[in-house]
DNA sequence: TCGCTTGTCTAGCGGTGCTAGAATCGATCC
DNA sequence: GGATCGATTCTAGCACCGCTAGACAAGCGA
């Protein structure tokens, strides 16, 4: 059977090394820049290596939207775990979120922009984006208010944080006011 | 001269006919189904004539964009005149804007979503892109509250029903707490 | 060492956006 | 009315895309 392990070592191996390869050249150069003649070059095989382990390329930019997820849950929980009191914790959130978005644009995009046949809001979706609301809802659901669903306030909120990334990140919005932008969000939008 | 006059009508007219037919095939088939080869059959010409009024495809979402950002000023304007009260007058601007993403998605991701390359928040900025944010400016712009910029104010707004559109429509929240949300949204945003 | 499975590669399919150069149309002039 | 010639449109093709069939080679167990 050690062979047969080793074997499948490997093959793991190599498909991280093809999802890192995948975020890396979409961080470089945008998710149009990543063929899968490109692809298949950066990791020395051919492209139909690719296909052995993805469907297709949807599938690939799922993985990276997977791996993605557990990052910004990771970054999201860290940046609230140091924030004292409500109002700094929700603003903490709020900068973090946005600030990853900003930071890791190829990753946000295949997270909520392309279609990497990810199930959402639903039974079956994956456990890192499951996990990735959670976090949002740990935090946004202590200032939903009175008689307001945790969730659902978190859902706007979220919805709000989105559309500050993108409007921002695609020159809908100037970055000047960014900041100006997220106070008034969080004032407004949170029961403090 | 007449003859001049009358090419130039003509061709005025088939430009038009591009647009329309670029449109209509995004909003029933999306926007990776917009060919230019499928176009070109559309319209009846070969491929080749759609580069002679535009510079590509890109070009040709812009111009959809631009169509579509004077259709969304005139039903914001359209929603919001109906509406007695600036509670009444908010509402109906947010439902009216998520109106029109969801009964014209293709036209809304000319505008939001894709790049049309479109100018935005500058100075050449096209008219109808202004226009439609001035519309928004107009109803929101008196909800601002106190001290608070009205751009600005109307920005984040915008911010949050363009997350709400793209969220929904990408599966990424389910249609049920909709009306909820945006109920959420106009009464904690909006300083009445 | 041999046979065979497993894995990888080469080559190619039908599609994309876009363009060079040939062919045709049509307004103008004799 | 018919020839001329410039503007317009088309045919054919480029390089690239995602994806796959079938040839080939590597490495295992016997």
């Amino acid at each position: 059977m050690s062979v047969q392990e080793r074997k499948e070592r490997e093959r793991a191996s190599r498909e991280r090394l093809i999802v890192a390869t995948a975020r890396e050249l979409a961080e470089q150069q945008g998710w149009d820049a990543v063929t899968t003649r490109r692809l298949a070059e950066r990791i020395e095989y051919s492209q139909p290596v690719l296909y052995s382990h993805f469907r297709g390329k949807r599938e690939i930019i799922g993985a990276v939207a997977l791996e993605g997820a557990a990052e910004m849950a990771a970054v999201l929980r860290a940046a609230t775990s140091d924030a004292d009191g409500r109002r700094a914790r929700v603003a903490a959130l709020a900068h973090a979120y946005l600030d990853f978005a900003e930071r890791n644009p190829a990753v946000y995009d295949a997270l909520f922009q392309l279609d990497g046949g990810l199930a959402f809001a639903q039974e079956d979706t994956p456990e890192p984006l499951k996990d990735a609301f959670a976090a949002l809802l740990e935090t946004l659901g202590e200032v939903a208010g009175e008689g307001v669903h945790p969730a659902l306030f978190t859902e706007l909120f979220w919805s709000a944080l989105h559309g500050l990334a993108t409007l921002t990140r695609a020159g809908r919005l100037l970055p000047e006011g960014a900041e100006e932008r997220l106070d008034l969000l969080v004032d407004r939008l949170a029961v403090l």
